[in-house]
DNA sequence: ACATTAAGTGATT
DNA sequence: AATCACTTAATGT
């Protein structure tokens, strides 16, 4: 676990920052598909992602579901900040896009170390603030993208997350991480393989044009 | 062989 | 872009 520790966050964080996270943090497999926190849920520990992907999604009023982003190696999750300073309860639900190996940490760690390491302070502002990049990207997509446009941006983020051309679930799947309807997809994405862009089978789709 | 699930398509709004 | 209705294809039991 040092050597993870090392390896992913060496370079940030000064040696006695190392040492107290080794000591309070707990390491974590993730299997995919895992749901590791849900809407609603009190929030007790901030991850630290040493590999694999996590999605984190939003809910309507009705149950369906919306892709917000994904969080990747190096990342922790922003909402853990927001909402630590409010009720403490998950405003989103966060899934295992890949296996994925974390650390988690308890949340009272979080203000500890805000004011002990200058380190910890500037990645935990530096995380909140790419974070927020992130979700004004997702604005843009939603907003000024077109459906067709949308699902390949979809398709190539996932495919540079899990580090896989090939996604591996169904038209069904897409159209509800997208917030749209399976023949939706199913037509685009027809299309898209008619312009060369990905190749179609059951139960997973290869991204070509990366 | 039959049931179930995934995917493709035309027509309509 | 969503919905309906229906078809076809693949897969599980």
């Amino acid at each position: 676990m040092r050597v993870l520790l090392e390896r992913h966050y060496g370079y940030l964080f000064e040696p006695e920052l190392l040492d107290e996270i080794e000591a309070t943090g707990k390491c974590k497999l993730i299997k995919q598909g895992e749901r590791l926190l849900d809407i609603g849920q009190d929030i007790t520990v901030m991850p630290l992602i040493f590999s694999g992907a996590i999605k984190i999604l939003r809910e309507d009023d009705d149950g369906d579901e919306l892709l917000l982003y994904f969080i990747e190696k190096g990342d922790t999750c922003a909402m853990t900040f927001s909402c630590c300073l409010g009720n403490g309860k998950s405003e989103i639900r966060a899934i295992a896009e890949s296996d994925t190996e974390l650390l988690m940490i308890p949340i009272e760690k979080m203000d500890e170390w805000m004011v002990k390491y200058q380190s910890w302070r500037e990645f935990i502002l530096d995380s909140y603030h790419t974070r927020m990049s992130e979700l004004l990207e997702t604005i843009d997509t939603l907003a000024f993208m077109k459906m067709d446009e949308r699902i390949m941006k979809y398709l190539k983020d996932r495919a540079m997350v899990t580090n896989d051309d090939i996604i591996y679930s169904t038209h069904q799947d897409v159209a509800r991480d997208l917030h749209t309807s399976r023949v939706v997809v199913s037509r685009l994405l027809k299309n898209l393989e008619r312009e060369g862009k990905i190749e179609l089978s059951r139960n997973h789709i290869k991204v070509l044009a990366l």
